[in-house]
DNA sequence: TTCGGTGCAAAATCTTTGCATCAAG
DNA sequence: CTTGATGCAAAGATTTTGCACCGAA
């Protein structure tokens, strides 16, 4: 594979923040350094880092995906109130699996999972609030 | 609310089937009982429906959401392989949750779960194909 | 020089919505 | 009748793709 300055741009910036953003957001922050980078670019390479596993992506997150550089085992926490995508801090719940696997007739050997209640920040605001 | 027949007619087609059939395929079985049902319509109730607690939508399988007549709190599957999405039969997992709060600051009050694998009917074809 | 990557724009996919008409109450 | 629901088609939102050109090797 070619090296690329937008792919390592890309990697680079995900690699860096802990929020998760969409395809859009990465967009806009990698237009900072290369003004002239495409959407389309974006996309291929978000897609072309999640296979390599560079990356992860995060699906079923309010309606576009998310990307993920913290390739690590690790869960997500979704706010239902500002919608933040947050990473937990918690074991891999390898047993569920199993769990899982006890009335089925097919082979597990995964999950995802995501975590939903309101954020740190959103039960401050509504303390204040009252 | 107002009654209508397209809506009991979604309702019940999706009550009755046990796979979990996109808009799309639940609009072309609808179809057969009302050929002029639109896509529209059918996007309307299925949200409608949710809102109301009816059907389940899931999210995160494939690129199109799916939806549920079982309101039951269950678990899914999904093949890697077919792509088919299954119900899985086991308990709820209410103390992930409480894992999932051991180390983090906001509320937890829920969380979805998609389980991956080979389904039975792939696992019988690839065994046949050897 | 070669060939994969990019930028651009068009297209594909999925879902929502405006509006005139229809039908439930 | 009145008002919500429908059918239709257009628009939105997100993602993918064709193609000519650029740039890494």
């Amino acid at each position: 594979m070619k090296y690329s300055r937008q792919r390592e741009s890309i990697l680079q910036y995900l690699s860096a923040t802990k929020c998760h953003p969409t395809a859009e957001t990465v967009y806009q922050n990698i237009q900072a350094e290369y003004p002239n980078i495409s959407l389309g670019t974006v996309y291929r390479n978000l897609t072309l880092l999640t296979e390599l596993g560079k990356i992860k992506k995060i699906t079923g997150v309010g309606c576009s995906d998310r990307f993920d550089g913290n390739i690590s085992p690790h869960y997500h926490f979704i706010c239902r109130e500002c919608g933040a995508v947050l990473d937990l801090e918690m074991d891999e719940l390898n047993h569920i699996d199993l769990l899982a696997a006890h009335n089925f007739d097919g082979r597990i050997d995964g999950h995802i999972a995501h975590f939903y209640g309101i954020c740190p920040e959103c039960i401050n605001k509504n303390t204040k609030k009252q």
